[in-house]
DNA sequence: CGGGATCCTTATCGATACTG
DNA sequence: CAGTATCGATAAGGATCCCG
């Protein structure tokens, strides 16, 4: 009955438990910042404000905690070096690099499809304006 | 100065508006609930409290926004059956089967290296304990 | 420079009630 | 069954100030 005949059943149909699970996860990296961070980071480290000019419209506060989340999954490394002024640099751990193949396989696939979601869009509003 | 020597390079060091088109497509369908009923969807269309209970803890008022902006998006299509009770069918279109692909590899790659993401959350909070 | 602490303003969510 | 409407709680987000 499956569409799918992929070689690795990672569905869950009838399996609310591992459902669940995909879930929790999957909240846990999709807010609206991470992967963004992830992809820049994986241009190469960055320090907090170049980080933050980077990622684009962040307020320091969301990108704080933002790194905070990474930092705690494992995805991201802080470096501290005691100096004046201070200085803090991000970087992708092991983790964080092998997290930023999907994140691009995702991201390219948006930039490639944004136009259909467009044309999309377009069509939607057509047919809710003739109700 | 690059990390990475990927073919198709949608990096965006420096290109803040490439940066911020992606950022507004990303935050589009990243959200808690759009991936996980992407996936359900995937396995074969399905009526609405089908689909709330596959999805597992979402509420009905969650789930109709989620299915709306998909519907939105073009990922989903949504076929009112004139029947009592009434039916509605929400299923893939053509975008969202393209856009399991992307899903699928998201989802397999969180499930593989969860336990990599507990390890360090672990890790993390054992760091913590001792400042 | 890299944040934490605070206050305040918004989205977001869940629960309940109601319609076709 | 498949929603919409409304309300209250709660979380997320921005602005500002401050410290090392």
């Amino acid at each position: 009955m499956a569409t799918l005949d992929n070689p690795v059943d990672t569905a869950c149909a009838g399996d609310s438990a591992r459902c669940e699970h995909i879930s929790r996860l999957l909240a846990r990296i999709s807010d609206k910042w991470s992967m963004l961070v992830v992809r820049v980071l994986g241009q190469g480290p960055r320090r907090f404000n170049a980080l933050r000019r980077d990622v684009g419209e962040i307020s320091q506060k969301v990108l704080a905690s933002t790194l905070r989340d990474l930092e705690e999954n494992g995805f991201v490394s802080r470096t501290v070096t005691p100096v004046t002024p201070p200085q803090v640099e991000y970087a992708l751990t092991d983790l964080g690099r092998d997290f930023l193949q999907p994140v691009q396989t995702l991201a390219e696939w948006v930039l490639a499809n944004s136009p259909r979601m467009d044309t999309a869009r377009i069509e939607y509003a057509a047919r809710r304006a003739l109700d």
